[in-house]
DNA sequence: GTAATAGTGTCTCTGAGACAATATGAT
DNA sequence: ATCATATTGTCTCAGAGACACTATTAC
């Protein structure tokens, strides 16, 4: 993986500092809020028309630099006050972080590194002019192409969205407090790309039910031409179950 | 989760920043390395003494601060960097980025973040003076305590490292590039904290070799007091497993 | 030879995958 | 009433957990 190179400076792989001067320096927080629609059956990904250089007017993830404009004291006070702000604006139901990437070309301002979040919003939001949702697909195909190496950091959560939905109940999250059994079906669909039976989902809600995350809440949900569904509900909000099977 | 503050910025959780000043900050990689110990079955830790302020002569995980003394062009650079200096010294076998924390507390200088990692060491190190290794759960219980945060961070790093080996082929990377069944038996029993059936792990090991990652040697192991053992080899240095199964 | 441990066989149980059968509600 | 779909039932199969049994080897 990583060799040694034999204590010999010169062939490390780093170019000396330039002295006397004190680099700069950002480190940036970038959400990627993912919204599903249920008509649409589509997951979609938050963005923000940037106000400022570099990229102005570009849509791009929401984010800040950390100890930028503002002091934070730690880096989920960022978070808080990225979530706050006019970008998002709305409680999230669920954030994970998910890895930070740094390097020299990425901001063409200076030295930057990044950590990105996935983070889950259930409730469709109403949304500013300066806010816009695309499809995460399009993001994947490139379709839609953002600032910075933005689409590789959607990349990243696309990856540990789908990995962690094989064997945890995260896609629920994105069904809110009350959802049915085919909504659920369907939402695991859209997330691993491919037909989910319904009875699997039927077993892991079951199970579910046992470990007392979601309870049945004897309502039933009809709408625009589709039949009654039972619904459940969800009683831990932003927890995740961990299934002690993968999906294949 | 996150609330949002209905726009008032008085009730947001920063201060303001001090003008006129750039900020210092700070950005360190650090490393939790670990290496398995066949005959004690245990794990151990790698820490380096510390040369400089803060906390001189102490005992911390080997880092490095990102554009330091030395420009990297990227993080993995500063990884390599630091993997190639006399603070780890050898090729590891596998490492991955675990998580960043940051705040102004953590280091005395300044507002500072570290990105860590859980890299394996399968083969015993020849340790210079200045690097020792402690076993994990020495940390755990905080016998051993060490400088900044970095207790918390080895936390963190063997949680991923219990997770992960409920349902990965993680543990075998401790092994090295030869190994047996009673072996195999005995790192998950260690890593998960629990007896592991051998008949499970016998499972395992058929389905990596269903898989290709491993493969007989034909050859046996014998040595001090222990019966012969049929080896296997690892045929994916470095690559990890994913089971569709989790163990309980 | 003996004792300990390596390696195999077999049984149970859970949950995914698949699909058939029934129930229910929108029209 | 009819039809789509929600919901239930049943079967198979893979793999973890458990334990008995056999084979091998260090002493």
């Amino acid at each position: 993986m990583y060799f040694l190179a034999k204590g010999d400076p010169s062939t490390m792989p780093s170019t000396p500092p330039d002295p006397g001067k004190k680099m700069d320096y950002l480190h940036t927080i970038d959400l990627v809020v993912l919204h599903y629609c249920r008509k649409t059956q589509a997951i979609q990904v938050l963005l923000n028309r940037r106000q400022q250089a570099p990229f102005p007017d570009s849509w791009a993830l929401p984010g800040l630099v950390l100890n930028g404009s503002v002091r934070d004291v730690t880096m989920d006070e960022g978070v808080q006050r990225l979530v706050a702000s006019n970008k998002i604006g709305l409680p999230l139901d669920y954030i994970e972080q998910v890895a930070t990437v740094g390097d020299a070309y990425r901001d063409p301002r200076c030295w930057s590194s990044s950590t990105i979040y996935l983070a889950i919003l259930a409730e469709p939001p109403a949304l500013s002019d300066e806010q816009k949702f695309v499809s995460l697909k399009s993001l994947e195909s490139r379709e839609t192409r953002l600032p910075f190496d933005h689409n590789e950091l959607v990349d990243k959560v696309r990856e540990r969205l789908y990995s962690k939905s094989l064997y945890t109940s995260l896609p629920l999250l994105f069904l809110g407090q009350e959802f049915s059994a085919p909504e659920a079906t369907a939402v695991y669909s859209v997330v691993l790309e491919r037909p989910v039976l319904k009875t699997s989902i039927r077993q892991r809600l079951l199970k579910l039910a046992d470990e007392g995350f979601i309870a049945e809440t004897g309502r039933k949900k009809s709408g625009e031409g589709i039949k009654a569904q039972a619904t459940v509900e969800n009683l831990r909000p932003g927890k995740v179950f961990y299934f002690d099977r993968s999906f294949a």
